[in-house]
DNA sequence: TATAATTTGTGCGTATGTATA
DNA sequence: TTATACATACGCACAAATTAT
């Protein structure tokens, strides 16, 4: 239930209840999530309120949204094995405008950077990689 | 330029002209970035859509945005290096609330969790972390 | 210390367009 | 075609944090 007098902000709270609920499974993966306008009305907020609270939600890979069908709890994803060399350098951040396009990579999907020697070996989608330092 | 007929949404045209300004060095890092008001009256756009503009920019760890200060564009952190020992597993994920709070996160910094043999071995905030095949 | 100005944060309502069922 | 659902964008008002006076 949302507090209006909690010093919280509404779509932070609307946040939380979600992502409770997501984890709880009451909204399990690949299910659908009630509309916005259904949402707004359910917990007596405005539109745009509901729509930042799914926003945070969207950016952090919890919920795919896609307009006129509606806002789904993202299914884990089939993690493909790469096998990295020794000596590698890994580190992961958000991706530009380009690899997103590039690399197909969703909304609040982070990308890893596997480097050797200074040169870049490789750019991975984090939601379909997992590295294995072997 | 802000093309009001271009098909492309505006906050996203204002997000990659300023993304494009960002990178050839008229906001340098730890530069302050015009307030909301200012792009608005420059750009000739709302500040709903500044603000959704520069949104864009804090998911991808560019900028840093404070309440009463001001956006600065975002100083490249020093690497800590992390050594990860062989048959590691690693992936990259945006960080939970529970997890941007533990670690101190920043808006769009993803983390980089290490496992080995099934078990989490390590946590680390994406924009501090280098690892290490050793 | 107190006040004002500046800047970001939150939230509403409204309108219109686009995508899907 | 019609209804539903998300997308974009504007304006307004007020709150909160910070900085300047």
């Amino acid at each position: 239930m949302i507090d209006l007098h909690s010093g919280v902000p509404r779509h932070r709270q609307l946040a939380d209840e979600l992502r409770t609920r997501i984890r709880a499974g009451d909204y399990p993966p690949g299910a659908l999530l009630p509309s916005e306008t259904r949402l707004s009305q359910e917990h007596g907020v405005g539109r745009g309120t509901v729509r930042r609270a799914v926003g945070l939600l969207r950016a952090e890979g919890l919920v795919d949204v896609a307009s006129g069908r509606g806002t789904r709890v993202r299914m884990p994803t089939e993690r493909q094995r790469v096998s990295v060399p020794r000596g590698s350098e890994v580190l992961a951040r958000m991706p530009t405008a380009e690899e997103r396009a590039e690399l197909d990579v969703p909304d609040g999907v982070p990308v890893m950077v596997v480097s050797l020697g200074g040169r870049v070996r490789g750019v991975y989608a984090a939601d379909r990689t997992l590295l294995t330092l072997s």
